[in-house]
Formats: structure tokens, sequence, C-alpha cells
DNA sequence: TATGAATGAGCATTCATTCAT
DNA sequence: GATGAATGAATGCTCATTCAT
């Protein structure tokens, strides 16, 4: 990717996390970025096109960071515990603000094929793990979507809640959350 | 409350709900509530305000409907199934955009004397509930926020992204869900 | 004079002082002198006419205030010292914001037959003062508004200057400065 | 300096002359000059800067112009009398709306460190004068911003009253007038 | 390619004025 | 007479976007 497109795309996620969505303007953009506001344009169509492309970018990241050190011969225990803490460490060391995923999310909707993808390569882990528990008899027998709502979904919700300073999350109480997360998609 | 100020409040809870925050002006709502521009800042410092009462507003709301039919003599995990319905009820209904909630956790906070009480009062039967959980080794000892977001949460996700048209969730789905999230807090 | 009128234009003049022109809003007029928004409109036309009318009550006080102490038995120089007095001890008691008739000045200009009346009033004693001195040979044989520009009015400067804290002026220098005024429009 | 800048300064000198302070929009002021209401604010940071820079431009040119033609090996006489009419000049040809200074003496004041130097330099050379009067035993012994007030005010302010129509000033009168005005500040 | 001055529609907000009570 | 809630045009200002260089 062009250093310069790079350049925007850090810039625009770095404003959004400390300004907001309403206090983010082109100009503040590319002056963060180190270019002119017109060079934008070269990379993005217009504003809504930066944030999508944002959101895509982040979403790449993301995929990437969850299943790290995630392997297929792991016990699927292990897997789900190292995918949760992916989750906690990239909310809490502040190197992919998944706390703006919330603004993302209220963004005018762009169902493009690309998004589409990118979603699923996002998902192959986890949709593998999902499989693979359910066929083993060890899960529910829900949609995968559903499973990640239980089980993933408050791992995100605490880490964002960690984050904001909405209540603090010890280690341990981390850990048993997870336990408890695991529980929710667990045949009893 | 005057009706000037309730229709303003809901004029806006139905433009944030259909435009997202940033596409919603000050004219536009005072057109939607069929008030002049002016009128809205005798009832409303300014933009923020109205927000922040909004949220409040809201919050009120969802603190009745959450309790609704609930009462302390159903057994633990009728009261439990009874508000995730609510939950559901709520937000697929479309009478209260809970769907927004998302919006207002990213507003620059106010964390006023009332604005802690109303969110104390919307909890207060949900902190009775895994109280008593507790306190009969039915659940696990963690924190009530904690349990909230390993339980209720998922809910909440579950019905925002079915309002939103992300994936539909059957009536089965939703039951064996609702069941799942009180595996998840309990003691197993 | 109706007692709610009086109240409106001493509210008026001192909010005037206070913020200046471009800072009055009739709402804040209103609530300074304790009475409706609409109650304004009983007595004044719209908001030009309550600085016209402002305006005139001002110059009426200051004609009082001007000739005070000036009698036709005393010596035209004493006559002038008083005059000049009275002009200094307005403007620095500040009971009468002659401070803002620099924005009066700039209003865009009503010539009213009372205007006219009233600015006659104000210089009565003047021209009778200069017309005096021209007959007796004592004063320079200039039209009295030539001769009052060169007299009273660096009086009225000084002591606007003294009062907007420009620069600070001692009695002596005051003293000084009324016989130098003297001086310029005395026959030599 | 830019073009647009300057023009931007000319039309507000332009319209604050014609409609006053009150009656100044940056629209009105945009379309005056030409140019899109955003561009002001590419060289004034707001309408107060606006006008504060307006003030400083203004002050500048009479700087200029009040020292034209007047050398420092002339007689003081002619010096005196050469200011004065540069300052009758400007008034009346208009080409610097002096007229206006009453407006600017009652903005919020602004005692930036060049505006200081700016408005010495403006006196430099009255200064000069009344230095060298008083050393010789021609003047009397005030301070320059009295011997100011008394000397050089009256004839702005006819210069003033003839602009504005107030009354009318004829040549010989205003002969009268500086000479009475140098009678002010000699020692008699 | 990259720039950044220029644009002008759009925003939040104010305020002179009206009018039903 | 007096009120003050309501109005809505107008204001100062921002900012996504364009385009001549």
């Amino acid at each position: 990717m062009s250093d310069k497109k790079e350049r925007i795309l850090q810039a625009t996620e770095k404003l959004l996390a400390e300004y907001g969505f309403h206090g983010l303007s082109m100009q503040m953009v590319a002056k963060e970025a180190g270019v002119a506001a017109g060079t934008i344009y070269r990379y993005f169509e217009d504003k809504d096109d930066l944030l999508y492309q944002l959101h895509d970018h982040i979403l790449g990241y993301v995929a990437i960071k969850l299943s790290q050190n995630v392997s297929d011969d792991m016990p699927l225990k292990q897997r789900f515990h190292t995918m949760c803490l992916n989750i906690w460490e990239m909310a809490t060391r502040g190197d992919a603000p998944l706390i703006n995923r919330g603004q993302f999310d209220n963004l005018p909707r762009r169902d493009s094929h690309e998004q589409r993808l990118l979603e699923k390569q996002l998902f192959v882990k986890v949709d593998q793990l999902f499989d693979e528990g359910k066929a083993c008899g060890l899960f529910k027998n829900l949609d995968n979507e559903i499973l990640s709502v239980l089980s993933l979904e408050p791992s995100c919700c605490l880490a964002r809640k960690h984050v904001n300073g909405v209540f603090k999350v010890s280690d341990e109480a981390l850990e048993a959350a997870i336990d408890a997360s695991w529980d929710a998609i667990l045949q009893h």
C-alpha cells in the first residue's frame, strides 16, 4: 500500500479514537498525516470512503491478531482461551482501537463484496472452532453467529468497558469471565 | 413534561436512529418535532445537552421496561428469562431504539449525580437477581457488572444484530441463546 | 415617566456601558430591568427606538448637569471653568456614562424635531457664554460650534481617556488643560 | 500583502463606514470583497480579529499620512499646521475613514506589543514636535498626550463633524481653528 | 502526483419581535 | 397592562470538496 495512504489511515484511526466521529475533519487528518488536504482524495473517494476503508483496514488487522498463536492442533478450549486473550490484548494495548468499533457499527452500511469477504476471513478460525466443537458434541448446536455473540462478544464488551474506565477487570476476573463464556457455549 | 420538550426528544430519538449521530442537525430535529429551531434552546442548553437528556430519557424508559413483569417471588431463572425477553421485545418492537445505545456510549461523558442514580435504578432488579443467585450458590462468584456482561449483553447484542439485519434470530434460537446465557453465569 | 420605562432605560444604559452595543440583547435588558421581554415593546417601538430614546434621555441629563452651578452673573471665565469641571465630574463619577457617547454617535441618525430641541437646550448656556464672550471682544470671532469643539471637546476627550485608562490626568493637569482650552478661544 | 486580504480589509472599512459596527456581517464583507465567506477565515481568526487588524491597518495608514510633508527643519508652527491639514485632508477626502475611529475605540481592547509599537510610530513626529516646543519654552509644559488632546483632537473632531454633515467648516474657519488650537498649547 | 487556497452549503446558536393568555 | 413561550431569519463559523498550479 502506498506510504501516503497508510499514513492517512493511521492518522484517521488516531484522530477518531481521540476526538470521536464528529470532531474529525479532513484537514485534521491531512495535517496529522503530513499531506495536503487534496491528497486524501487521490486515495479515497470521499470522507465516507475513508471511513469505510479504515473499517476494513482495522478489520483486517483484527483478523490477523485474533487468530495469532492459534493453531488447528490445539485443543478447542485452548484455542478459545487464546482468542479471548488476543481480543483483550488488542483492546488494552491500544494498538488497535477496537474501542472505536462502536462508531463504525453506526456508519451507513456498505454491503460490498469485499466487505463480506473480509468479515468471513476474520471469522474463519472462529467458524472452524465452532464447527469442530459442534461436530464432536462439545458445543451447543447453534448458528456460529450466535455462538460468537455468546462467547466472544462478552470478551470484547469487557475489554471495552475496562479500557473506557467503566469498571476495572482484574486478571483473575478476566480468566473467570473467559471460563464463563466457555460455559455459555458448552453442551451441559 | 412539557409537550414540546417531549416531542423534541422523540424527534431526536427517531432521527438519531435513522441518520446516526453525524447527520443529525438541530434544524432537522426542529422540523421533525414541529417546532421552531429556537424553541429547542428553551428546553435544552445546546446540542450536547439535548443528547445527554435523551440518553437519560431512554435510560429511564429502559429501566422500567427491563423490570416489567419481574417480581421478587418468581424463581431466579424465570426472572432472568423475563428480563431477556423484555430486552428482546424492546429492541424488536422498536419502541425504544436500544440500537442507538452504541452512539451514546461514545458521547463525551457526563458524570452527574442524576446520571448515576438513573443507572443504579436501571440495574436494581438486576443487581438483586445476581445477589440472590450468588447468595444461594447458584451463580458464579463474580462482580455483578461482569455477570451482566456475560448474561444480558449477549441478549442486547443479539437483538441489535437481529434488528439491524445482520442475521435473523428465530424464536427457538432466542430461547436457546437465553438458556446459554444462563449457563454462562451458572455455577457448574 | 412610567416606572417601568425608567427602569428599562436605566437597564439599557448600564448594560450598554458594560457590554457595548453588540452585546446588548432585548432579553438582557428585560431581565436587568425586571420586566418581561414583551413589556419593552409597550414603551419602545423597537430596539432602535429604545436606543434613540436612551440617547435623548442621557442628553437631557447632560444638559442639566453641564449647566449646574453656572449663573449668568458669574464672570465668563468662571462659567467656563465650572462647565469644564461639570463635564469632568459627570464622566469620572460615572453617573452618566458619557463614555458611551461614542457609541451613540455611530447610531443611524434620527433628525427628529425633539432631537434638535433637546440639543439646543443642551447648549443654551454654552451658546450664551460664547455669544457674550464674542460680544465683548474677549473670544475669537468664530461660530459657536467651532468654539465648542475648541474648548469643550478637549475636556470631554480628556475625561474619556482618563476614565478609559488610556492615561491618567492629575488635578493640576486638569486645571492646566482647562486654562489651555480657554487660551484656544481667547482673542490674543 | 495578499490581494484577497487587502480586499477584505477594504471591504470591511467601507461597510463599517456605511452601516456601522452592528450591521456588519461576515457575509456582507465576503460579498463586497468578492470572496467566499470561508475565505475570510483564512486570513483572519474571527470577526474580532478582522476588526483588530483593520484597526492596525488604518492606524498604519494614518501614521504615514499624518507626517506627510513634515520635515524636522521646518519651523514648529509650519509643522503643526501641515499636520492639521493632513488630518483634515484624510478625513474629507474619505481615503481613510477616520470617521470610524470612534467605533474602534469601543472595541474590546487588544494590548499587544505590535499595537503599542504601531501607536508609538503614529505619534513619533508629534512627540518630536511637542518635545521641541517645550524645550525652547514655546509650548506649555504639559504631557504630550494632553498637548495632543488640546491641539490635534479638535482638528479630528472638526473634520468628523464636517464629514458627517453636523455642520460645515469653511476654509477660513479651518485656518482660524488651527490657529486657535495653536494658541491652546502656546505659552502665553 | 501533490498541493493548499478557495469555495459555499451547512451547521449550531442567538435574538428582535409577536401574540395568546 | 403585562407576560414569556414561541418564532424563524440571520449570524459567525466550519469543513468536505475542488482545481489551478
